[in-house]
DNA sequence: CTAACGTTTGTCCAATCGGTCAAAAATTTG
DNA sequence: CAAATTTTTGACCGATTGGACAAACGTTAG
């Protein structure tokens, strides 16, 4: 064994198969799904459409792929969600790592977006699945600091859904963001307003009352 | 004149033009303009596909109308916010009605969220334009709540950004709020539970530490 | 009735779509 | 080197796309 995918693969396959992947995340993040065409995706790519197509046989493939990976990196902030440290400090933390992958990840942020808004067609078994219990997981976790009083009493879930929509809203909706900021207060310092922000907002809201 | 609109049209292009912009709105909310195809609309309206281009002449026609609709009601609540009455219940109301919106009009959330996510290339104008103006205007009065010290100090600009991440939320990724939130606390109660949590979140975020 | 007007449809078109295939080109292997 | 294998490409296919158009149909006014 050579590497830790599935199917043996060449240097060359590899490679390729990479560089169409990266091509594709900006295609199908921006166009969506039934919005993106292989040639457009092939362009991007440097190569040809029957070359692409030599890699991945059907277009659906490509997206398969694209959304199999982007989940396990996705979650990974909320995996880390542990019980162990202090439970504003956990909050606050997985706040900060979530709009970092808004102002990193934007691209991946927006396939995601794509794929829920259209009613996620091709990964409903996974947010039933894998995601539901994870966030579940979570949310005992969380439920667990309101009965010790670490933190004030409210819906865990709603509250993980709430951390979702507004990091996210950095990658998602970043044209409106910055159009409304205009060209000084949209610039890059955009992400470390947003960042004090929502400590404030967060953190405010989630102290128990003394 | 018979009507307020523009140009002069019978009762039945009013009817038939109002149903094909109902069929459009289902059909581009759930596809995306590039996915949604002419047919598609003319099936959902009921009619044939060169029926439904005598009242609209290009796909994007259709497309362009239901957006300048969209969003005098989209920016309806924003526009509300007023500075008469007391800031933390206005803030409050505000956030019902936009999670009212979510809920009654999930479609119209939708078909923004596609066009933002595709970069607003059809209505980029209105954003820099439009509801720039308005959204200045409002955080101008959010800020002076702040310096009357109604209400903490705090970014108003990304206030109601993480207002409307959250309240639209639960219409464009209404299909994964219901997959995480299974079956019992999916159902129709998901909003008055959003609700709930949305007002704790920002009144106690939001109120002047005293 | 008929003429005028508004509405609907069947047919057609060029462009584009996802995908195939055989052959050429490049690379690896012996 | 030559043979075997992998990679790339041009040409092509049927299906679908947005849209045009003239003919047919329905309705109403005189």
């Amino acid at each position: 064994m050579t590497s830790t995918d599935h199917p043996r693969r060449t240097r060359i396959q590899q490679e390729k198969r990479e560089l169409i992947l990266e091509a594709a995340l900006e295609v199908f993040s921006t166009n969506g799904f039934r919005g993106s065409t292989i040639d457009q995706i092939a362009e991007a790519a440097g190569m040809s459409k029957p070359n692409l197509l030599y890699y991945f046989r059907r277009k659906e493939d490509i997206h398969e792929t694209l959304m199999q990976r982007l989940l396990d990196t996705w979650l990974a902030p909320l995996r880390e969600l542990d019980d162990i440290g202090d439970p504003l400090t956990e909050l606050r933390s997985y706040i900060r790592r979530k709009l970092e992958m808004a102002r990193d990840f934007p691209r991946e942020s927006r396939l995601f977006a794509n794929e829920i808004l259209q009613g996620a067609p091709r990964i409903m078994p996974l947010l039933a699945g894998e995601l539901k219990t994870l966030v579940d997981e979570k949310a005992a976790v969380i439920r667990g600091w309101m009965r010790a009083g670490k933190i004030a009493r409210t819906d865990p879930w709603h509250l993980i859904f709430s951390i979702w929509a507004t990091t996210q809203h950095y990658a998602d909706f970043d044209v409106q963001v910055r159009a409304v900021l205009g060209p000084n207060r949209g610039g890059d310092g955009r992400f470390e307003d947003a960042a004090r922000f929502l400590e404030q907002l967060f953190l405010d809201g989630l102290k128990p009352k003394t």
